[in-house]
DNA sequence: TTTAGCACTCTGGTCGTGCGAGTGCTAACG
DNA sequence: CGTTAGCACTCGCACGACCAGAGTGCTAAA
């Protein structure tokens, strides 16, 4: 990172369209088809001459001899690090974006859904988004309402201003006394813990102490449990995963269903999303960087979205190695922004 | 429904045989096959001459001249509504239903994720699930609880035993007090209506009345008012999708990107389901019967699921028409009573 | 160092061709 | 009179040939 291989000028600006043509085209692309629609004042000829070159050092392939040429993985590595130009988020999309979030103002998972809906929309491809709450949290308080007489209701309250209920049978009838104390005691001793702290070990404890105090509420503190080392179900929103069927490249069915199988996995997205709450700014994963065999065709963009600095989640969008990169770079930046400005003004630290 | 069609014994078997075989092997069936797979004891000539007269009367179809035979939307309804015998859930599939809904017992919207999850896995097609709540629901109380200055968790407890939670930005901050209030009010009002009384303008009464009591509740309680009116967002539980691309039908891109980008959209699943759950025992809809052209392809097998008798929520496979009816609606059948059946035991009536 | 020219390669589409599966019809059969 | 055997006919599809187009690498000239 941050190191740029020495490449001369004319071979970056031949990368550079190549790359930018393969993107709009899905086609390979030759020298003469360079030469026509970039006026880089040189021949057929020297372009591919250097297209050889580029082709020695690993910036580009061909599919087959005597066709045109593709980036390869670290040809897209070189443009999107050294080379691309974020295309700035039109004015439009801009506005349609703030209008979006800022409707659904009142409910964070709605936000939360509309964000990856409209990240779908306008990158044309599949976008996921991971919802807040995970390590940089606060626990602060858990309220046990009583439902019925066989139901509670169990509310995490977690700061800044993140919700989890958990609908429990308790098997057996409890008074709200009883509720009311055990709410109580799981309140002393887990209130303003960072979420991180919170482990298996810690709740064992809890547990087996309030074993002692009450035997039979061992179903309730259980599912408490489960529902804090939960591994945060039901976190990953997903929109457009139909969008990549748009897609040359997955024209073929047995390549599409590898990706579609992959991202219907909430797993799969949540290992792929929950490393992105580290970063910091966008990030760009392509083809086989993300480790998984499903993945190879695809390229993430991706970032995390903070409240006040401190990174709460995060967003990405899957397509086709062959990406928009510039415009899609630039979207996922813009929206992470949004949404943390957005979770920002509703959230109260 | 119940008048049934003359047709006589053979040209039954017949009608049976090309449906199984174009079921299993989504090829034309031919006289030859059929007189070689099924002993029906007559020749190919014969069976050639009763097909022409299935075909007459619109039960198969030609895909073209000298080709098979394929049943056609007439063939399939004849097929489910008079021939076809539910072919029995495995022992081995039961157990593994009932334990994987058993296992997750204890909260309601796990159940019904579980519930899609299963469905699809077994049938190999698209599942959904609408969970329950909707018109048969009792409204019972509403809570409002302060989660810091700015929030509040609206929770909507309905009967039998379902509850709704909407974290809320007031705008402005409001005392306990002040929420209990609200709620103490609300819960006069609405406690103990049918949801199906509940309507836009019984809330707005409410809001007006609210608002000469307290005007900077607007916006809270236009929230609630939004949450119960919602169409239900969220509701509807899908999984498999992908499992269609299997199917050789949806081996063209074109066809499978209609029915995914369709199955893609809740609003159309809920559409789809909303009306099953006033229907009795397992329908069977079949291609262009939905109304629906991006179903044309496809067929759809759905059930309510009850509770104590009462209709709750539907669940269903969709899959191409060429689907193992047999096996779907009795896997149908059995899911949704068992789902019934999990729910009544966790939901105290 | 760049460019023009040229021979070569490979893909993708089009066109026949032959094969196999299946039909409809006719005539024979029980 | 229903059933069956036989036969000519029809398609769809897979296969191979073929051609055009795009693109390359190389060589030699500018």
């Amino acid at each position: 990172m941050g190191f740029q291989p020495v490449m001369d000028a004319r071979k970056r600006r031949i990368l550079e369209a190549v790359t930018d043509d393969y993107i709009n085209t899905a086609e390979p692309v030759g020298s003469r088809t360079i030469a026509r629609r970039y006026n880089l004042g040189v021949s057929p000829a020297t372009i591919r001459n250097e297209m050889a070159d580029l082709e020695e050092s690993g910036y580009l392939e061909q599919p087959h001899t005597s066709s045109g040429r593709i980036p390869s993985e670290k040809g897209y590595r070189f443009y999107v690090d050294f080379i691309m130009k974020r295309k700035p988020v039109s004015e439009d999309e801009r506005a349609r974006i703030r209008r979006t979030l800022a409707e659904k103002r009142r409910e964070i998972d709605l936000i939360i859904e509309e964000t990856a809906r409209i990240l779908a929309h306008l990158s044309r491809y599949a976008a996921f988004v991971l919802s807040p709450i995970s390590r940089a949290g606060v626990f602060r308080r858990v309220e046990i309402l009583p439902v019925d007489s066989r139901n509670v209701l169990v509310i995490l309250i977690i700061d800044p201003g993140f919700v989890r209920t958990h609908l429990i049978a308790t098997g057996r009838p409890l008074t709200r006394q009883q509720l009311a104390h055990i709410a109580q005691f799981l309140n002393l001793r887990l209130a303003n813990l960072p979420l991180s702290r919170i482990g298996t070990q810690l709740l064992r404890e809890i547990k087996s102490e309030l074993d002692d105090y009450n035997s039979f509420v061992d179903a309730t503190i259980e599912a408490i449990a489960q529902s804090l080392e939960d591994r945060h179900e039901e976190q990953v929103y997903s929109d457009g995963q139909v969008n990549l069927l748009e897609q040359p490249e997955f024209q073929d069915i047995s390549k599409a269903r590898t990706v579609l199988e992959f991202l219907a996995e909430d797993d799969a997205l949540y290992e792929l999303l929950s490393g992105v709450v580290e970063t910091r700014g966008v990030t760009v994963t392509i083809g086989r960087e993300a480790g998984h065999p499903s993945m190879n065709l695809c390229s993430m963009v991706s970032a995390p979205y903070e409240v006040r600095g401190v990174p709460m989640g995060a967003l990405g969008v899957v397509g086709p190695t062959r990406m928009h990169y510039s415009r899609v770079v630039a979207l996922v930046e813009f929206v992470a922004e949004n949404l943390g400005d957005i979770l920002t003004r509703i959230l109260v630290m």
